[in-house]
RNA sequence: GGGUCAUUAGCUCAGUUGGUUUAGAGCGCUGCCUUGACAGGGCAGAGGUCACUGGUUCGAGUCCAGUAUGACCCA
């Protein structure tokens, strides 16, 4: 007893297993005769550090593999890190920026040289802090998207793909990020409404006095102007056809153009024209035949065709030409204006639109399959809504733009000779299929690469396949795929989850998954999202250091029904923590009894031991339900309510031995075997203490570890019993409550008893005995009439009376016999208004009628035992 | 502008084909409790006309329509 401390300690317990799991090879698994289940990680940045979404992604996948592996299955977890070009390119040039080297002073195969040597060093770092979430990944299959079995696999996708002619080259307008210096796909690209400033300007009219006002938030670009748009019947501009206008600053002369697309309702109805800045102004300038005028550099300063703020960046030229303007007297007003800007998801830079030559994937063919699989269910959404989400942005679906004109990541596999592109897996055969068309003296050299490399969603959207290395052998692809659940955020949808789904149909003709659970998105107090630049999320490992992984994962779990978001505090965690202490006090007590081996159990013990496994059992049947519709929280709230209330407040009450007696050896076995439950029902959620306890419990043979006990089976459930509890239970607390009431001491021993009726909860000894042992009673009673001096009670329609000398207050307790009175009696009326509606009587169910006829007759009962209570008072 | 979802106790949320004693949990709050597992604790308590207005039904927190407020997604 010493031995065990009162506080749990999880830094003294938590690495110590892990290494000792580790060690025995349990988070290991290789095809077998078993069933598999299977979930691959959504691969976190290399560049990344363990945040709260990350923790409630894997603590959610650490249960379910657990789970799994309690269930007996073969469970393998793939870990793994994103090669994440643009974040992880930018982190290396600013680590060099730091040292002085510039990049463009470094050939490609230099920076890679770096880039591949910072992630050697700093990579992966988040796969370590996994561990100390206890998650049971099977590391050594950890996988990176560009080690080479999973570039290769990239490689051949696009051949693939190119082949199929599902795969083209284009010149269009693009999101441009001029920070990372590269393309967006849509999907990259995080509109948000932001207020800026909206600027009305004049334009002048060619050859007159009169101004066209055009109302602009991107004043920056007026020098890259072709022309003014107005509405074809817009009257208040009919007289300027064929009228040409001056571009202010630069008095460029440009037509005025009549077009459909502008709103008249907008502003003054006029719109300036920018096509090459602009997505619908590059429509409206294809129309038009207008010029395309691009005036700023891929690193968003004005170039030379700009004419003035030449080198100067679009934010600081912005500024400078409202000054301007407003010198020269064609600026009418500025005002604030709130509308939506579109940012890079990964560098947060305004994202520019510009006109340029990109690959881009042909996503209908893909789109049709998986758009089926979701909506007939064959992949299964939690939560189900997503479904509505997923449908959406597969029937309105966009070629995927996926070159990226960054160096970390996978070379685009295509060559190009003079005006022809060749796309192979080796530039040899690129090579091999130049020379048949142009002829045999082609020489390598004249075969250029692409520079461009792929998105990284291109290699993650083949994840599922290449965890198990599925473009290379089938053996561990056809035991393990589909895998079995995809748990991420619903914030990647279509950046990754989508694509999954297409990919598994285009190279498999298999979905990648079976199901799908979408975690929330973990938000602070005020309901913002956690990120980096509001430094409002809590660092991650402090929270395991304060309160054990456990603890963290509990805190994590306890509010986050699927998908719903997470309003994190770390009192949760508090709590997770607290918990652990409840069951290690828990343990504390058992371990602290003597056993005496001749003393007989108790029958009481043996009736508290059915109580408590028909409790258990019930318990173990609603979380498996729980389970099947991925309802974690309720798992993790009805494990907790029952170790806390059923098992430490009420059973262990009941069994526990007087002070100093011993407990009988069938009675502590009970209770180990119920604690050796809980702790394998516990396990996935809460990994290490139901270790500690359960080698604390028992001498253990090797490998009898909790890890891989088996998942406990529900049985039978006497629902009398479990019903004869609580009326105990309910009768225990209104005598507490008596107690406190009349401030009574919470152990003074009292008489109870309890008028004889047809039937009496006390005629059972077992249930008498431990009324009084947890009511702290002298002794329960049945009488046929109820003594003087104290309080009536009254539980399930049962007279009971609690005696003691303290001078009762008539006038008090006939407020409180008062009181349940008026309950009772709204309950009879609103019960006997249903009863005598006709109708409700014919139409509705037998036993719904049957069971409010019940109602009735307890409620009146009741309303009869208050009023004489009450009479009796008066005397 | 199109769509999705939400609105239940002070806070965060359950309430699972409409009926299970006039709504449940956790946290917070209030009162009482210090030798025997646990103050990171024990016992008990207070607190809600289920956003609003109509409708369907014998019966609505639950279904339908509208309104208000909020959140998110897409354009």
């Amino acid at each position: 007893m010493s031995k065990i401390t009162t506080r749990y300690n999880p830094k003294d317990v938590e690495d110590r297993w892990y290494a000792y799991w580790e060690d025995r090879g349990y988070f290991y698994s290789e095809p077998d005769d078993r069933e598999a289940y299977s979930i691959v990680i959504p691969p976190p940045n290399v560049t990344g550090i363990l945040h709260m979404g990350h923790m409630l992604n894997n603590t959610v996948q650490d249960i379910l593999i657990r789970k799994a592996r309690l269930d007996g299955k073969n469970a393998c977890w793939v870990p793994g890190t994103d090669h994440a070009s643009i974040a992880t390119e930018a982190k290396v040039v600013r680590m060099l920026r730091e040292q002085g080297i510039k990049k463009s002073d470094l050939t490609r195969e230099e920076f890679l040289d770096y880039a591949w040597a910072w992630k050697e060093k700093y990579g992966g770092l988040i796969l370590q802090q996994l561990r100390k979430l206890g998650a049971s990944c099977d590391w050594q299959r950890t996988a990176f998207t560009m080690d080479e079995s999973r570039s290769s696999a990239v490689i051949q996708a696009f051949v693939d793909l190119y082949n199929k002619g599902k795969l083209y080259r284009d010149y269009r307008m693009v999101n441009w990020d001029p920070q990372g210096q590269t393309v967006l796909s849509n999907e990259e690209v995080i509109h948000n409404e932001e207020t800026t400033q909206l600027c009305h300007v004049r334009y002048q009219v060619e050859g007159t006095d009169e101004y066209i006002v055009i109302a602009t938030t991107r004043p920056e670009t007026i020098m890259g102007d072709s022309a003014v748009a107005v509405h074809p019947v817009d009257p208040r501009y009919e007289r300027y056809r064929g009228k040409n206008i001056i571009v202010p600053i630069v008095h460029r002369i440009v037509p005025i153009v009549y077009d459909d697309y502008v709103d008249r309702e907008f502003g003054t109805g006029a719109l300036k024209i920018t096509p090459a800045h602009d997505p619908n102004d590059y429509e409206i300038g294809k129309r038009h035949d207008l010029e395309t005028i691009n005036i700023l550099n891929p690193d968003g300063t004005l170039n030379a065709n700009a004419k003035v703020y030449i080198g100067e960046d679009r934010e600081i030229a912005r500024k400078k030409i409202i000054k301007d303007l407003e010198a020269s007297g064609q600026l009418v007003k500025v005002e604030d204006y709130l509308h939506s800007v579109g940012r890079s998801e990964r560098t947060q830079a305004v994202v520019e639109p510009r006109l340029s030559l990109q690959w881009y994937v042909d996503m209908k063919s893909l789109a049709e399959p998986a758009l089926k699989a979701v909506m007939t269910d064959e992949i299964e959404f939690f939560p189900k809504q997503q479904k509505n989400t997923y449908r959406h942005w597969m029937t309105n679906i966009r070629d995927w733009c996926i070159s990226r004109q960054l160096w970390w990541g996978h070379r685009i596999p295509a060559y190009y000779f003079k005006d022809d592109v060749y796309v192979a897996v080796t530039k040899d055969e690129a090579l091999e299929e130049a020379r048949r068309k142009h002829g045999a003296d082609i020489s390598a050299d004249q075969l250029t690469q692409d520079d461009d490399v792929l998105d990284t969603w291109f290699s993650s959207w083949l994840w599922p396949i290449t965890c198990f290395n599925g473009f290379e052998s089938r053996r561990e692809l056809e035991y393990y795929y589909p895998t079995s659940i995809l748990v991420t955020g619903w914030d990647i949808i279509f950046l990754w989850v989508a694509r999954m789904v297409m990919a598994g149909y285009e190279w498999e003709g298999v979905k990648p998954f079976h199901q799908v659970y979408f975690t929330g998105m973990v938000r602070d107090q005020q309901r913002r999202k956690m990120s980096k630049s509001l430094g409002n999320s809590p660092d991650a490992l402090k929270l395991i250091a304060d309160f054990g992984a456990d603890g963290v994962r509990f805190g994590v779990l306890s509010s986050s029904p699927a998908g719903g978001d997470l309003l994190f505090d770390e009192k949760l965690c508090e709590q997770g923590r607290n918990f652990c202490n409840k069951m290690w006090n828990a343990l504390r007590l058992i371990k602290g009894w003597d056993v005496a081996t001749t003393s007989a159990q108790p029958q009481e013990a043996v009736y508290a031991a059915q109580w408590i496994n028909s409790k258990l059992n019930q318990l173990i049947h609603e979380t498996n339900k729980d389970y099947e519709d991925y309802r974690l929280s309720d798992v993790t709230m009805k494990l907790y309510s029952f170790v806390w209330n059923d098992f430490c407040s009420w059973y262990l009450e009941m069994i526990k031995p007087a002070y100093r007696a011993s407990i009988d050896p069938e009675t502590l076995e009970d209770v180990v075997r119920v604690f050796e439950k809980i702790c394998s029902l516990l396990h996935p959620l809460m990994p290490f203490i139901t270790e500690e306890i359960w080698h604390h419990l028992r001498d253990r043979l090797e490998g009898d570890d909790c890890m891989v006990s088996q998942y406990p089976q529900s049985k039978t459930i006497d629902h009398t019993i479990l019903q004869k509890v609580e009326s105990l239970k309910h009768i225990v607390s209104t005598v507490r409550e008596t107690r406190n009431a009349k401030q009574l001491k919470p152990k003074e021993p009292l008489n109870l008893y309890v008028e004889a009726a047809p039937y009496n909860l006390v005629k059972n000894d077992h249930l008498a005995i431990l009324m009084c042992k947890m009511a702290f009673l002298d002794s329960v009673k049945i009488v046929t009439s109820l003594p003087e001096n104290g309080s009536s009670l009254l539980s399930d329609n049962e007279k009971y009376f609690l005696q003691y000398d303290v001078h009762v207050n008539p006038e008090e307790e006939k407020n409180r016999i008062e009181n349940d009175l008026k309950y009772a009696r709204g309950f009879v009326d609103s019960v006997s208004k249903k009863l005598s509606n006709e109708r409700f009587v014919n139409n509705a169910p037998v036993d719904v009628v049957n069971r409010e006829k019940k109602k009735l007759a307890d409620g009146l009962d009741r309303v009869r035992i208050l009023e004489e209570n009450l009479k009796k008072l008066a005397k």
